[in-house]
DNA sequence: ACGGTGTTTATAAACAAGATG
DNA sequence: GCCATCTTGTTTATAAACACC
């Protein structure tokens, strides 16, 4: 059904490039050009992302550190119009400056949904080019190749190993599960069966307990609802619609058509909808906005839940851009952009701790100038349902989330203060080839006694059938059953020295299963992926889910649905009242080079300037 | 501190003796006395509680299967103002009929509550007896003795050892932490000190990884909120207020004080407050009542989690009933209410599926009647915030929690329809004293190196410290820690038949630790506690919390903020109301006769009759 | 009596970001 | 200033207990 790219060079990066609040410095600061024009105005290498009335189409472009954006849009737009397309609708600016290349958050996470949702309606945006941003960066030097991994997908490139974990996580393959409904509802079994027809692993490799799972994370997420049929005979669940995002698993795949492997965390998804949502109301200042609900992320970010992403660059022109992008070479761009495959691994962390306010000056707006400010103001939004928190409500400080000012204090600037930027650590290929070396074993070691992969069936209490999803305390002992899969997180020290690390004690000669990995400190770094190559997806074509159906509603057409009134609010505008948003996080970008098939594997460090003549 | 009651005979109960639908069959039913007037109703047995606005303290009554109510509460009235007190304030009728006898859920936990806090405003009443309703049964002949238990307390009662686990979840721990707090609020660190403090396991024997487990409920837990300090620079915890049931150590050793050993499904609280939050409200049908909100359980609902509370039924008298009440012995009950400690479980499981409309009728509250019958519509209200769904929102049907009818179909009568009851399972005594014979050992191998209780204090990455509270895989593999304490679940095998059910193959040889328990199949029932007999916790007198104290509010507060109008709100109407709770719950009573201390041992089904002459 | 479904807690773990030395 | 480690915070996975149908 659906169609792997071929031959991609699979980069890895081990570790988040972001600094926490990027996005504040940057914007807050002002300090680069307080001059405040945004045709002349100076970002730092970046990603930005450009909304213009008049724009109709996507377009990714590198631009350097310092672009005259007027120019930059100039040339985009009339990119575009050469290109056939009515004109950029948005345009994707990675830097391309060299050494020290950029990514950021936000505008990718943008980018991503942009090209998810072509037909989104992001709601009125100004006559002029209001949104710009720099929103963070991202030291590309943190992506490194693995040769290991694509040679493996070389050898095989669309065989989507049923032993291999999808990378997803429950939550999302929930959210695949029922959307691919037209009622967008689904009964347990028929969750299980979806996620078992759609990911053999479950049906062939995993212990029952993932059956647990499903119904653990039906009942935990707020965002299943269960509803029962008319006769009260049968339960369905269903996604709560302000937090559906519609997402399934052929989005998913449509998205892996391109250019970048990204990995992103999907809580930007939630403040990309809560800015939409801002968007359409009229007076963004107060709305209600359904506040206390956070949108759960959709996929885990562990190393193991590489997803393959490819951006479809619809039109994907690449554009020639202003002197000081002489650097960027737009054929390498495009190469990458329409050929490679890509892994995009989304995970839940999310960004903002306190995230200021940040606000465009809405009389400026008007006039094709951006302004990126911080306003000190902790605007007390959100108070609007009946159980308003009666005095604290400031929120800002250290990590994320529902942060509350302890007694309304005075609204101070929140931005942090540090800027250090502990980038990606090297990958060690060699602990990963281990890890590759052993883990086959042990999934034979699961699934070579396939006879038994459907003698689940028997009775329970101190039975030993596996019967049910329910694991439980067998009340006498048992020897280990056919299923009994990877129990990576408790015996994986026989694995020995898997780990880089050597432990001067070397591995214990006592089989005493007994926690001994408790021993080790705090803020574990198992380098060690534990499913290290997520299979190749293939990509179909996704079938309905353009137009708003009808009665199963997605956040997104909830969010038009009161739109239309095209008012002037700005993306920074949006990002004020994310403030009270609990959610907000990061995307990571791995870029994948499908042009550079068959040399790599040597490179242990690579870099954007490294395709640009 | 605290003392603790002597020499409590203690019951053990297997199962939860109730049926889900208890108070849905019951009310809803009809049946037994369609004639509607109360001085005449016939109730099966069971807890009753009774309002009046004339009462003013608690009183806790043993009825017979048919009682006259009227003739009842003019007996306890009468007995009340004979006894001093102004008059009985609430009643609670314990069933003491004989081998049948009953216990419910709600009214049970009305009776904690009014003990907790007689301070609590319950709101405006109806000026004649409207409250009364018979909600649910209870086998009691599940209730039995536990000799090696009670041995044990008697051999050091107050002893209170380190290296038991305290039987409240962690949730409820760190409540108790916070509230323990004037301003309600604590910094994690403190948070911690106080948990090890208060309950020295978890300095003592605890692995690290306790302290991921408490910084895991403070950020999964809604009802947990982070604020900062004016200065960005400290954290604080709080409870979110309307969740805040100010729950404290101190009152949960009060309620230890009397009566009954018993367990209770903390939902029924979340309950309680609804009903309350309802009552404040003079439009009860409508009020927007926070909605969303969903109270968390406090306690665990495992074996393991057995509470030791004590009900001090302060004036506590009880008092000769009419005819039918000949064979209960008030004497018996009093003795049994004075002085047995005892130890409440506190589960979360909720209760209510869908629960069906259940009012009492307005008119003839007025007139001293009771009139408890179901009302077969599903009230749609909480649909008050501005997120409400737009077409889903009846609920009912199976399990409980928020559901969704499908289609806003005809809104059915939700009464479950089996009435089978399914009582406890007796106890295995001897296999519960086998269980006692090993724990000690396992106790024993934790806290035998206390040399490295504190030296945690190491570097991370591979090193194996112990350092961090957060646990992570070992890159490689290091002998098994001190503190691996207890790893009951993943190796409680050894401890081979303490269960009742003997498997054929009889226990594996194999220490061969992994995953042997998965093989066995679904629903363990392990019968086996893991922590058996949680100490005696000692009794002290509450300090604050009496009155509001001013800025921290709790839940109570906040409900009777909006209080004062006396209106003529019946607690059913609350229980209509609830049906858009949904959180709802049962209780069980273990019940301690404190005045069988040295005899009991042989006994293996207790009930209710045993004590009545 | 048991399996399927649903709810909730405990625990391990990965990871991010700030603090600290 | 960089680095390693620790602390704090967020989120997912898994096992498990238990309830009800
Ligand atoms: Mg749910
Ligand atoms: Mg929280």
């Amino acid at each position: 059904m659906r169609r792997s790219p071929r031959r991609p060079l699979i980069l890895r990066r081990r570790k988040l490039p972001f600094q926490q609040n990027d996005l504040l410095e940057s914007s807050a600061s002002g300090s680069k050009d307080p001059s405040g024009s945004a045709a002349s105005q100076s970002f730092p290498d970046g990603i930005c992302i450009l909304d213009h009335p008049s724009m109709s189409d996507t377009q990714v472009v590198v631009v350097p550190k310092t672009v005259d954006l007027q120019g930059v849009i100039g040339a985009l737009t009339a990119k575009g119009k050469e290109s056939g397309v009515q004109g950029p609708n948005k345009f994707i600016l990675l830097s391309g400056s060299g050494g020290s290349e950029t990514l950021d958050c936000f505008s990718f996470f943008n980018c991503i949904n942009l090209v998810i949702n072509k037909d989104l309606d992001c709601g009125p945006l100004n006559d002029s080019l209001t949104n710009i941003q720099w929103l963070g960066k991202m030291n590309t030097s943190a992506l490194e190749p693995d040769p290991a991994q694509n040679a493996e997908i070389d050898a095989e490139a669309v065989k989507q190993p049923v032993t291999e974990r999808p990378p997803y996580s429950y939550m999302a393959m929930i959210q695949f599960a029922i959307n691919s409904r037209k009622d967008k509802r689904m009964t347990l079994k028929e969750i299980y069966t979806w996620i078992e027809d759609n990911f053999p692993y479950f049906r062939q490799v995993a212990k029952p307990g993932w059956k647990n799972s499903i119904r653990h994370n039906l009942s935990l997420h707020d965002m299943f609802i269960r509803e029962t049929s008319a006769d009260n005979k049968i339960s369905f669940w269903t996604i709560r619609p302000e937090d559906n995002r519609c997402l399934t698993l052929d989005q998913v795949y449509k998205v892996s058509t391109t250019l970048t492997t990204c990995t992103l965390y999907s809580d930007v998804l939630s403040f990309y909808f809560s800015q939409q949502q801002k968007k359409v109301v009229p007076d963004s200042r107060k709305t209600p906005s359904g506040s206390e609900r956070r949108i759960k992320p959709l996929l885990p970010r562990t190393d193991a839940y590489l997803v393959p992403i490819q951006l479809p660059i619809a039109a994907a022109s690449s554009i020639y851009l202003q002197p000081s992008l002489a650097q960027f070479s737009p054929s390498c761009l495009k190469q990458n952009t329409l050929r490679g495959g890509k892994r995009v691994r989304i995970a839940p962390k999310v960004t903002q701790d306190g995230v200021p306010a940040v606000a465009v000056n809405p009389q400026e707006s008007k006039e094709s100038k951006v302004m990126v400010k911080v306003e000190p103001v902790c605007v007390p939004i959100k108070c609007e349902t009946p159980k308003c928190l009666p005095k604290r409500q400031a929120r800002s400080s250290r990590r994320k989330q529902h942060l509350v000012h302890s007694r309304q204090e005075e609204p101070v600037l929140l931005c942090s203060d540090s800027s250090l930027f502990d980038s990606g650590v090297g990958f060690d290929a060699s602990a990963f080839q281990e890890m590759r070396d052993m883990e086959p074993d042990e999934h034979q070691q699961e699934s070579h006694s396939p006879n038994q992969e459907f003698s689940f069936k028997t009775p329970i209490k101190s039975r030993s059938h596996l019967t049910s999803s329910t694991p439980s305390k067998p009340p006498s002992n048992i020897l280990a059953e056919p299923w009994k899969v990877t129990p990576v997180h408790k015996e994986s020290q026989n694995l020995l020295d898997c780990s880089p690390i050597h432990t001067p004690g070397g591995p214990a000669v006592t089989p005493l299963h007994d926690y001994t990995n408790f021993s080790f400190s705090s803020t574990p770094f198992k380098d060690v992926p534990l499913f290290n190559s997520p299979r190749e997806l293939l990509t179909s074509v996704p079938s309905r889910l353009t137009g708003p159906t009808d009665s199963p509603r997605c956040s997104r057409e909830l969010l038009q649905a009161g739109g239309g009134t095209p008012t002037n609010h700005s993306i920074t505008e949006g990002l004020v009242l994310d403030t009270m948003n609990d959610s907000l996080s990061k995307i990571l970008v791995d870029i994948s080079f499908s042009g550079l098939d068959d040399e790599d594997l040597g490179m242990t460090n690579i870099s954007w300037s490294d395709f640009i003549p």
